[in-house]
DNA sequence: ACAAAAGTGTTTAGGTTACACCCATGA
DNA sequence: TCATGGGTGTAACCTAAACACTTTTGT
């Protein structure tokens, strides 16, 4: 059978990002409020449909640019999903991507033409969300946590320069658990990825030295 | 958009499976050659187009039955390709899952109307592959030897009840080196997966005790 | 009795956890 | 000088790795 062939129909296919970030202390998500049916005025994951000209991964970055205003952020892909009732416009087979974005280069959110409005929240404080997106935001959340302790994505959360204690507070806020502060210390730098600057920090109290991510081609596995 | 708007045209999407199983003593790998254009001739993996009104796990179920002619497999979903130029005959999104069959679950291969032939290759000796599907196998394999170290899905390449040493031979053969009997053991039982039996192997030496996987769900995680 | 696979413990090294106090700075 | 966050070491525990011989069976 061929891909070209006439009387076949396709699946539409879209794709989908769970965008997280670290705003207020808190691991926040990027979500739309429908402008349209099905699920008019719900909340959903930011997405869209693949063009035919273009990659998967270049249509989250598009849909990531209109819809969040989001740039520089590292993205994987999670999960495809393909139940035939998961839309019921009909067959749409959503290929869903996680993002990272650093607070630092979050421009205020912009919903496009047929979004209504977009907001961050909360994983603690979420709206009951549209299709099956509630099922493709825990997975992304599963999926966050296990990479934080065998990879180096935490780095795609941070400004360039950073204290350890500010790393340490996203670890501890992404696993919604305490960290103990000597251990951590102990574990990031035996590692050997993170590099001391002279900078230090500012604020009111002792300054802090300023670690760098080492290889400047930062290197997700 | 709606993806029931006539004026959109959609990717073709397909479903492609890695298929391993143990087989004299190696890891082998379901190929079939192609009987049409594109790589007609080549060896490809068994996979074929996803039907409107079936999930994408039963469209590999399908197409597994089919052409590698495999019941009772161990599957999950691995990556999905979506390259515009990954199919020389136009845009085609293909999500790729790998599938284990224990041997006994084997009937011979038979290949489906539109493919010439299927066999099994060891991975030691492949022959070049149509599409993107080396890379393909590649992603597949690293993911099996990743899973084998933190999951159970070892037990879906064994019979029900096997001998801790065939257990050590698949890892063996997975992960291409040797592992020290002792240890192996030691490991293995001290997870509290396995159950003893009274049937013993037979053979022509020492019987070894067969070992039954505990929950009669296997759950995988 | 021999060949072949089954089965079994101990020691060492390395990594993870638990835990409490002094330091530098701005206000 | 006080409040606040920055910064440091050690002991106990657990897991992983290295390593060799005895047992059971069929032939």
């Amino acid at each position: 059978m061929s891909p070209t062939e006439e009387s076949y129909t396709y699946p539409a296919v879209t794709v989908d990002a769970i965008v997280f970030t670290i705003r207020q202390e808190q691991l926040q998500v990027a979500l739309i409020k429908r402008g349209i049916e099905p699920f008019k005025g719900s909340w959903a994951i930011p997405g869209g449909f693949v063009r035919l000209d273009e990659s998967l991964e270049d249509a989250v970055k598009r849909e990531l640019n209109e819809e969040v205003g989001a740039d520089g952020v590292y993205l994987e892909q999670l999960y495809t999903f393909g139940e035939p009732e998961r839309d019921p416009r009909g067959r749409v087979i959503t290929v869903a991507y996680f993002a990272l974005v650093a607070a630092e280069n979050l421009r205020e959110l912009t919903a496009a033409t047929d979004a209504a409005e977009a907001q961050w929240f909360s994983l603690h404080d979420l709206p009951p969300l549209a299709f099956d997106h509630r099922q493709i935001l825990d997975l992304a959340l599963g999926r966050l946590r296990a990479k934080l302790e065998y990879s180096t994505i935490a780095y795609a959360l941070l400004p360039r320069a950073f204290p350890l204690t500010q790393l340490q507070k996203v670890y501890e806020i992404i696993l919604d658990r305490p960290l103990d502060k000597r251990n951590f210390r102990k574990k990031i730098l035996s590692l050997g990825l993170l590099e001391p600057t002279d900078e230090r920090s500012g604020g009111a109290h002792r300054p802090a030295t300023l670690y760098l991510f080492k290889n400047s081609q930062v290197t997700f596995f």
